[in-house]
DNA sequence: TATTATCTACGAAGAAGTTCGTAGACAGCC
DNA sequence: GGCTGTCTACGAACTTCTTCGTAGATAATA
């Protein structure tokens, strides 16, 4: 899929998806926690499935749905898009916004910086 | 304004007043580049102060429009949104996927790692 | 003064996204 | 067999977003 882009209900069950792998309908309408009727996850999951975002095996007499794109591909769009739209395409700022509030653990912080360093030395 | 969030459109109009400080209707037209009618733009903008996200001042017989609301803030919110939904809540492959296939200048990475150094030392 | 150009206000049409009801298929159970 | 529950398919209502036309105000210009 190039570039994929989803709207806010997609996103929703993309991420649902995401966290658990996949997902029947009635999964994904419970993890969704909002009360949304059935049939409403099921049509965003055959718009999912047109646009190419997920695929489907049967389970009994039911749907098991996968993600086809992966988190990476879309947070790239995403990513792409508040870059240049919101940052005006510094990688730095977004980054300073980024950890800045949100109280990122120790240890997390390390392995972001080792990555960091890493990408200075590839160059 | 708390938490803003913005539709495709806003979000175009509200970068070009970011870029430029701001803008009178037919500015951000032109810098829109799409062949959007004038009258649309305008919406948008009237549609945007009605949310807070801008304000304008009368010049000459026209408006000149102004962000309120800042990039940091639309920022953080976008982030938070990626950030849970796509990235599992996990700063660290968020910026991976930053930093990857984006070809980062040298001294911009390396003040990014700075910040997070920084970030470390305060805890 | 009449005409034209430029501007905002407003409303409505059109497009895109979201939600759900209904129908039909099918399995399990009385 | 008939009834009930569970499933997908489909379509239509509804909401939100986007786009623009028209009207009215006002300034500049002939």
């Amino acid at each position: 899929m190039e570039n994929p882009t989803f709207t806010e209900r997609e996103l929703d069950i993309m991420s649902v998806l995401w966290r658990r792998g996949s997902g029947s309908v009635t999964e994904v309408r419970e993890a969704l926690g909002d009360n949304v009727a059935y049939t409403t996850v099921l049509k965003i999951l055959q718009i999912l499935e047109d646009k190419g975002a997920v695929r489907h095996e049967a389970e009994g007499r039911a749907y098991r749905y996968f993600p086809k794109v992966e988190p990476a591909e879309a947070g790239d769009s995403a990513l792409s898009r508040i870059l240049e739209k919101i940052f005006g395409g510094s990688a730095e700022l977004l980054l300073s916004q980024l950890v800045s509030d949100r109280n990122i653990p120790q240890g997390e912080l390390a392995r972001m910086r080792k990555l960091l360093e890493e990408m200075e030395e590839e160059g």
